[in-house]
Order: C-alpha cells, then structure tokens, then sequence
DNA sequence: GGATTGTATTCGGATATTCGAATGCAACAA
DNA sequence: TTGTTGCATTCGAATATCCGAATACAATCC
C-alpha cells in the first residue's frame, strides 16, 4: 500500500544520511562540480569525499559527466534530493498526545473498520 | 543557508533509514498502537521492535501515552513521517545528462554568480 | 503475597560503516 | 617517457548498528 518495498526505502535513506553526504548533495543542488572543487567546500579529504560519492552512485542519487581527466558530478534526481532536503531542514513542532485524545483516536479507527467491513459484506451480499 | 547543521539532519535520516522502522512508521500513519499490535503486524520479536521504537523516540519521531500496563505508540510528528513516507515511496526518473549540458548549466551558474557580484559592488559603490 | 502480561533494557557476538593511508590508474603535459 | 593532476579503489583498524537471549520492571489479576 504506502510503498511496497520498505527494503528499498531504507537503502535510498541510508545513503542520504551522513553529514557529509548530506553537505555533497547541498553542494551540487548549487550546481555540478568536481572532486576538488568540493575538497574545498567541504572538511574532508579526497579519498573520503570519493568513497562517498560512490555510495550517492550506488544510490542513483549523482552521476557525472567526464570531461577531459575530471569528472563532473551532477544530481540525477535533483527534485528528490531538493524535496529532502526541504524535509529534513525544515522545523516540524513536535506534539504530545494525552491518554485521552489516544483513546478517542483508536475509537475513530475502530468505527472507519467497521463502515469499511459493512460496505464490503454489503458488496458480498449483492454478489449473490 | 539550506540548513545549518547537516549532523542533526544526518541524524534524524538515521531513525528512518531501516526497513523494521519504516515498516513501524507506516503502521503509525495508520493509528496509534502498541508493541503488540505491532508485533501481530510484523515480522519482528517483541525486544527488538522495542529497540527500534526506542530509536524512534529518542529522534523525537514517536512517543508514546500510558494506558494501563500497556503503551500506546503514536506519530508526535505525523506530517513529518507522512511527507518523508511519501517522498521515498514516490518514484523519480533518474536523469543522464551529457557533458555539454553540464558544461552549460556551469556557465550558467558562472553568470549568475557574476550578476550577484556586480550587484553587491554597485551596493558597495553606493555606500559612499 | 505470587503469577501473569506488556514492555524495556542489558549483554554479547555478528555484521556494517567509516576514514585515513597507500596504491592504482587514466589523461594530459613536458 | 616521465611527471603531474584528478580521481577511484583497496586495506585495515576503529566505531557503530543490529538482533537474539536473558533479564528487569511495572501493572494487574488471583
């Protein structure tokens, strides 16, 4: 229903959460760049700025374009990673539920299934 | 600007970034529930879907109410969950872009930058 | 007082992730 | 050809995550 593979969901999550990953991907929404471009963006080394852009690959979260002995790399799901990043920054207020709103919540639920299940009898019926 | 902290980000991307936690977020969407409900729902034991929901609350995704010697679990940021669920359910086509275009959308950005800079030293200029 | 039910926590081993150091490797220059 | 630049990969150690088993703990029942 919600999404099929829950499996797959949490792969694509993982690969966007590291704190570096992160600053990479807030990198290229400006707009393509290469390896050393982002060694300057960002406090990390070369080889981990790689490493990590090997897990946004495996993700099909970058890719890159060569040009001539760089490479420059790009989103290819730009409008994903900008809704995430949307998401993830911004400031959703946390709400506490007393006992009571819980209660009346798991009546509502409980009386949705019951309409649901009658309309569907009702379908069973008119079958016949 | 986009965000300021990529660690807290990384962080909350973290709770959501497993498929036994997904699964429980989906099943919250739906109402409030408690361990064994969730246990019938899912392919996890007891102790260990306690671990997960003690991930989830400590990145203030989940908190629960007392209800005897029961506890009911709930969203206390429902939108939050409900965007985040969507987003990664929701499937984008994976774009390649050629290295021409890309050397474009980088001239592109070398104007824009350009722009902003001959703006900000006519606002110096009219400071005197 | 037990005994039972619902849930949390602790422990420990297995597995995965992370990062620096070293190395590989392709493109280009001298 | 040798060197250099730009980047990727491999290796290994440190750290983190995961999950089952056992245990703890609080509420409720008898």
């Amino acid at each position: 229903m919600e999404f099929q593979d829950s499996q797959t969901a949490a792969e694509l999550l993982k690969a966007f959460s590291h704190a570096t990953r992160l600053s990479i991907l807030v990198e290229l929404v400006a707009g393509p760049k290469c390896v050393t471009d982002m060694e300057e963006l960002l406090p990390a080394r070369q080889a981990n700025i790689s490493q990590h852009l090997a897990v946004l690959r495996h993700a099909k979260l970058v890719d890159y374009a060569q040009d001539g002995a760089m490479r420059c790399y790009y989103l290819c799901r730009p409008n994903l990673v900008k809704d995430m990043l949307a998401l993830v920054g911004r400031n959703d207020p946390v709400m506490k539920r007393t006992p009571v709103e819980i209660q009346a919540d798991k009546e509502r639920l409980a009386r949705a299934l019951a309409k649901v299940s009658a309309k569907s009898s009702r379908r069973e019926v008119a079958k016949r």
